[in-house]
DNA sequence: TATGAAAAAGAGGCATT
DNA sequence: AATGCCTCTTTTTCATA
């Protein structure tokens, strides 16, 4: 299904996405075309679901990243899903195992809209937040 | 800086980072070589870090996805950073205010390897474990 | 906006299994 | 027969002025 070759283009791509085909190729002897019918294969096959983008979102003037784990009340789930989904300041959610139910990963500009976006939350659930100080690793985190 | 065409550049880009900068340019009235100006621009300035790729990590043999909440042991912070930086299983990890002070994401093989993750892990600090069970929200997630 | 240069997409053929 | 890779050609895209 995915090869050790696969993987290496993988690889490349993590770190960049816009890298063309000819250059992968480059790097792990393999001619543009074939780079691009493995790629393709596995885009099809649904193991790349998609290119994106890593952004500093302080200097989008989000000054502030957090994530907010919510242990929702009983039969809130749904509600709390439809709540959230829309909203542009979430980057990622999912629900998840433990003590709360679900995580939820916000960029926000203010501690004004941080508090105005857990106010919401407390209809659905009880929230414990933790604001994301730095990152730590490889560039491409 | 940051101006509205450029957001609206960002929103495309974060759905489909490999989108050619003629159909960007389509879809928001505007030359391709003033898209790529654009896109330049913010990638000189730091705004757009790079680009990556989304990857169904079942596909590739990760049928387990979570997250570890790490209280550090004094003075293990350190340490502890060293530890899990290399770890390919490592997708993103970052400092965090709250009862925790450590947040790593990790994508593994089977239950064992979870295991034994975290069995390195209780040397820098008091893990709390979350497994990831679904995301939520749209396909660039 | 127009241009040459470069890359991507597609077709066909060859080699290995 | 199927797979994976290559080369060649056409089309599209990129970067420069």
């Amino acid at each position: 299904m995915v090869d050790a070759i696969d993987l290496k283009i993988i690889d490349i791509l993590e770190v960049n996405a816009r890298q063309s085909y000819a250059e992968i190729g480059k790097e792990i002897h393999l001619s543009p075309s074939s780079v691009r019918e493995r790629v393709k294969k596995m885009e099809d096959s649904g193991v790349i679901k998609g290119y994106s983008l890593r952004l500093d979102q302080s200097k989008l003037g989000n000054t502030l990243e957090a994530f907010i784990m919510l242990k929702i009340f009983s039969g809130k789930l749904k509600p709390a899903l439809q709540e959230i989904e829309p909203y542009p300041e979430v980057k990622e959610a999912f629900r998840i195992t433990g003590q709360h139910n679900l995580y939820i990963r916000i960029a926000l500009k203010d501690q004004l809209h941080i508090q105005q976006f857990i106010d919401k939350l407390v209809n659905f659930g009880e929230p414990t937040t933790h604001l994301i100080l730095s990152r730590i690793g490889k560039e491409n985190f």
